[in-house]
DNA sequence: CTCCCCTGTGAAGTTTTCTTCACAAGGCCA
DNA sequence: TGGCCTTGTGAAGAAAACTTCACAGGGGAG
């Protein structure tokens, strides 16, 4: 069953939101105001928020990044009337995960909020299982950089990746191909040439969401210079 | 020296704007069409490309994630005549890094230029030295578990860490603690509640972006029935 | 005070991961 | 044919990571 949270200050659109929703087979709670919500996710969790961005107190944009942090794997929709592309990219760059337009239409809502649980479902499901596949194949330098470089040439061969990687022992490149190829991140094509898999793909991509994952905190250095 | 790459079929705007960003003591060079963005890809890297969405050939959207594969750690700043909501909201889905609206102001666009260059360097300058420990600290499964629910529940004392992960023998979370310590990714208040460092909310914040990259393989899969 | 829980240390042992070395089959070129 | 490059394999050893065990100080409750 999906736990739903429903943020807003109108009393009016969260009871009817949560009606709808009860309707079509899903769990909803309510909030009246952000610091309500961030109250509730102390004690529970959500699989998914509905959250307004013009509220009294704490404001939905503020609350974003606070709710992610209490909830990372929560997915966060944001509901507003007051909508603007810089408010729609902020919203994201904060970490919501999709944004929709007051008013909508129900089919419209729903149609988001069963994406975006499906989305979460599938995050859930694979997580366990590939997670530690995946960290056990980027726990290694050598091995973040062979998948980055074959995320980047697409195929290469043996001895161009040995060269590519600066390592005189090409037997010490060949012990970490075969790990990411046990671990069923690259394969060979019939000419001996190494190709990422799709999980291959998805862990290199792992890789450039975590650079991501830290700039967050480059918001608070000063200017570039050139 | 920070490499720009402008993508636009108007001529005359991508002259204007190589020749804005030179002025600002920027290196720019262009490209007509997304298809040939990604053919320059392939033999240079870029720090940053300012990419129009609606060109002739491939469009911007569908090059974004064509791009990103290729140059996981460029910033992507969509740029468009033809602004929506919903056409912000999918670019960043895509995993663009920002969306300014045409026509722009140059203080503007040289504005969202910088940000997202200082960006990209503290990114680049974080990575190498960082990515060893922050891997090293996410490797393992009970490691990954005690900082979600440090970054869930903000403090926690020790017993009550030792519980809730369900380990029997408590010294075998002290050994993890204290790699979680002597990693930088948590530390103790005086009265001995353990709490995640700056770093080890970063590191926290990996782990659910982690989960976001996989999210992208779930489009293809059927609705949930609930 | 005594008992028990919390919080911890350090050493010994085990397992996993990584590196190095010895060796070899196949292809290509002179 | 001989020599050299590519692309491996497998074993042995080294290093790192992890687990387990023995023990211990402090604090609170009875």
């Amino acid at each position: 069953m999906n736990q739903i949270l429903v943020v807003d200050d109108d009393r009016e659109l969260r009871t009817t939101l949560v009606e709808v929703l009860e309707q079509e087979g899903l769990q909803a709670v309510m909030a009246r105001s952000a610091d309500d919500a961030l109250e509730r996710l102390q004690q529970e969790t959500f699989d998914l928020i509905l959250l307004d961005l013009v509220m009294p107190g704490t404001d939905g944009m503020t609350a974003i990044p606070l709710i992610r942090r209490q909830a990372p794997r929560t997915r966060i929709i944001v509901m507003t009337a007051y909508a603007s592309v810089q408010n729609a990219v902020q919203s994201l760059q904060q970490g919501a995960d999709d944004y929709i337009v007051k008013p909508f239409k129900i089919d419209g809502l729903m149609l988001t909020v069963r994406l975006n649980l499906q989305k979460a479902r599938f995050c859930e499901e694979t997580e366990a299982a590939d997670l530690d596949k995946i960290f056990n194949g980027l726990a290694n330098g050598l091995r973040r950089q062979t998948l980055q470089l074959l995320s980047r040439q697409g195929q290469m061969r043996f001895m161009d990746l040995v060269r590519a990687l600066e390592i005189e022992d090409h037997t010490k490149v060949n012990f970490h191909l075969k790990t990411l190829r046990e671990a069923g991140f690259i394969d060979q094509t019939s000419d001996k040439f190494y190709q990422l898999t799709t999980n291959g793909q998805r862990a290199a991509t792992c890789l450039s969401y975590i650079c991501k994952s830290l700039e967050a905190s480059a918001q608070a250095r000063p200017p570039i210079v050139p």
